[in-house]
DNA sequence: CTGTTAGCGCTTTCAG
DNA sequence: CTGAAAGCGCTAACAG
């Protein structure tokens, strides 16, 4: 048998499919004996309900949308280990898109959960979304929304995330406590908000410290069509070795560009941190393990999934329809190590 | 406009909705000029098709059900990225599911996909998966099945996978050509199909070189309630230690313990390779910048998701109806660095 | 307590 | 070429 039907059910008992419906909802109207009648069939027969009829009659489909920029990505994989925790526990499935960081491409997402009737979307948006126009109209038709990881200030909306100039200006802080002077960085698009306030921190570090090169030491990465992200790495750094004052640390403003980075300067054979001391966003629980172990500044993966995830049921469910979106702001948390140590260059006074 | 229907289209056109559902379907029916206005229409207006009622009219999800051990999980999330490029770009979109290493987890997992209809099954079975009568019944109804990464010569099926008994056969020869001779293995369970596997070429390679502590020093992995697999590998290497003969070189049969080993390992003290040498099974892109540097066996992850996915769709699509199940064995390469470089104990002649 | 009926949005005969 | 009608499997209002 392919798949039982209510109908096989009520044919094979001598009742109707409505009884039959009703009895597996265990419905007030149905007497005790046709219920235990009907379930003990169901069982024995491995019966399921079908669940495209069970959504196209009740209009909700049971599952949450969800996209992210690339699957294959540890912090990403984290956040979507909570996410499904979370869901999973509610008896949602989630179906999961990638957007590869093209605008393009994330809304061909949306438009194909949205057709496949997600109850709910949370999204992580790409690289190259400034705009939140096609969320905001999705949002208009009544789908529920939640950001996470890449919040933004420009969308009204239920975020969730860290506090990206913070965590930034922290890490600044940290090099120039420990005597890096010219600290350089390497962001993705600078465009996008949240590499936008990664800048922020790290410019505001600075200049309070009265450090004045401002933007002429960040790189944004952003590779061009036929290259890598890792040529795009190679390159930046290279051009900041080539420059007449090159700079003695490096702050990388995402997971990849952090591991990127040190694989890079690896190759190119600079010491860290004698050469050029490192610090970075990053997830990894390699960082102990690293050459030599990374400075990284951590974000609570599991917990920002974990977050936005409940953040949604309750929009689907109804709760929390308050009129006011809330932005929960998680903070990250800075694990120095060996990477970013003290530079040896005493500083001379006078 | 929540959603627009096919029945929006026709009243708003003064069709049928018969006629608009033809006209979208390009079918050779509907009068060019008829099809045009309702194409204008149904584009001007945003219309997408419910694809809840298109599945159910049409007893298809479009949608593929896929379940892993866990998300969270580098090589894991890698063969995720595979598969879901080939699904996207075949108009299947995935539902993934996570069974945490537990069998009874897989089972609903795979009683949810199949209720939510999706046309196929991809499946990386739990480590408690030691028989496959769940997935025969599941093939019985006509459901297409393929496994792949652990993959088993104990269940009739289309599989795809990397050759676990040559993989591990060859990590050990590596080993003993470096000298090293006492060489431990941690693995997960012992009866998990592709871990037998490891173990077995990890036995021969030793046999071949007339080593005979045999099974001694084989260390299953498997955490108790409670514990954590960190816990659990540091257990293990502790007790390799306590051993009169504690061992001078490690073999860890999968990506988690290659990389716990690696943190344990530090956090005990021992250098790598002078203390003890070591090789896993890893694909880690962090390899190279570890400490030191970690030899290992790498397997085709992306290939391996692409090549499951490739072949799923052609079971769905009804090509490959053979009657015989293919499997599919990728190479898994040998990536030697400095964890595993040879030993400095000369071995003395005579 | 149980059954009949209508309909979710779409596809697909089968008549016009 | 177009439309009416049936039905996918399920739920729910409404009769009996």
């Amino acid at each position: 048998m392919p798949q039982m039907t209510l109908r096989d059910i009520a044919y094979a008992l001598g009742l109707s499919v409505s009884t039959v419906s009703k009895a597996l909802r265990d419905s007030y109207e149905i007497s005790k004996d046709t219920k235990e009648r009907v379930i003990a069939y169901a069982r024995t027969n491995h019966y399921l309900p079908n669940r495209m009829a069970k959504s196209l009659k009740e209009g909700k489909s049971g599952s949450i949308g969800v996209v992210v920029c690339s699957i294959d990505n540890s912090f990403v994989s984290r956040m979507l280990d909570g996410i499904d925790g979370v869901c999973a526990q509610a008896g949602y499935d989630i179906v999961i898109m990638q957007s590869k960081e093209s605008l393009v491409q994330e809304k061909s997402c949306l438009k194909q959960l949205e057709a496949r009737g997600v109850e709910g979307i949370l999204i992580s948006p790409s690289a190259e979304t400034i705009g939140f126009e096609h969320l905001l109209a999705l949002r208009e038709t009544g789908m529920p929304i939640v950001l996470f990881d890449r919040i933004s200030e420009r969308f009204e909306s239920d975020q969730v995330g860290i506090d990206n100039y913070h965590a930034a200006f922290q890490a600044t802080e940290h090099l120039l406590a420990n005597r890096y002077r010219r600290i350089a960085m390497l962001n993705i698009g600078l465009d996008i908000p949240f590499a936008r306030l990664r800048s922020a921190g790290y410019l505001d570090a600075l200049k309070k410290k009265h450090l004045t090169y401002g933007k002429q030491l960040i790189r944004p990465c952003w590779p061009d069509t036929g290259e890598t992200l890792k040529d795009r790495v190679r390159a930046s750094i290279q051009s900041l070795f080539e420059l007449a004052e090159p700079p003695d640390a490096l702050f990388t403003a995402t997971d990849q560009l952090s591991t990127l980075s040190l694989s890079v300067l690896h190759e190119m054979g600079h010491r860290i941190p004698e050469d050029i001391a490192l610090i970075g966003f990053s997830n990894t629980e390699l960082a102990d393990v690293l050459t030599p172990p990374l400075s990284t500044i951590y974000q609570p993966a599991l917990e920002i999934g974990r977050l936005a995830a409940e953040k949604l049921i309750g929009l689907i469910s109804g709760r929390g329809l308050s009129e006011e979106y809330e932005t929960v702001i998680l903070p990250a948390q800075l694990h120095i190590r060996d990477s970013s140590r003290p530079g040896v260059k005493v500083q001379v006074n006078g």
